[in-house]
DNA sequence: GTGATAGTTAGCAGTATGGCTAAGCATGAT
DNA sequence: ATCATGCTTAGCCATACTGCTAACTATCAC
């Protein structure tokens, strides 16, 4: 349970929320002022600047201000974690599948006999 | 933003706890009682009950009962719209890097003339 | 310098989350 | 019938989350 975690918890927590998901959308497309990103929410800015400071201690976004704007981006590798994790889900259930199928052929191959 | 959208915030947020993850952890191994998934944790029965009820309503795991004995397991299919999305968003900014190539290639045929 | 623009900070309100204890209710074992 | 087991419910507490307004700072345009 090292900072490993934490790291998913943090991902997973800023991913869980609709309004953070739609921003991440529109970073994807390309990078954008806050300003720019408060627009489709339809909320405040302050509400929004809370957003992007769980989105940038996620990792998911990287803004630097220049001037008075400040520009958000998406850093695409910060899903990562989030593959791995579900892939090593899937390995584990995936070789439990396996053994309960060597079983049941097993189980059969000596009904054969 | 339809109930997928929803589906998708159950999703994140029921896999933001590492308790939560942990107990994944274990299901995806093999099924198990309420009171062997509490064990690891350290947990009291009902914080643990309250996190998998977090998780069945996030359609990540089924229960069932015998007798007085709940028995939970995994259910594998509840991760893809997870990855449908990651996928989603990973396809909206490679398009958009693509997008970027293909401008800057051109505009170095264009110094090239 | 004045004023508009873009963020930022501080702090409030309502709700949700994650832990607990205490008490209740079935079911299984003796 | 009684007792232990396994879960369930109700309700409390502290903290965290998500929205807001109001007020402040820093830049840019004139």
């Amino acid at each position: 349970m090292a900072k490993h975690d934490t790291d998913l918890s943090l991902l997973f927590h800023a991913l869980a929320d609709p309004t953070r998901r739609s921003i991440l959308t529109q970073l994807a497309e390309t990078p954008a002022r806050v300003t720019d990103l408060a627009g489709p929410t339809g909320l405040r800015l302050p509400t929004v600047m809370r957003h992007l400071s769980v989105l940038e201690e996620a990792g998911l976004i990287a803004t630097s201000k220049d001037g008075r704007v400040r520009t958000c981006a998406i850093v695409p590798e910060a899903f990562s974690p989030v593959r791995t994790w579900l892939d090593e889900q899937q390995a584990i259930w995936e070789a439990r599948l396996d053994r309960l199928d060597a079983f049941v052929m097993n189980v059969m191959k000596e009904r054969g006999k």
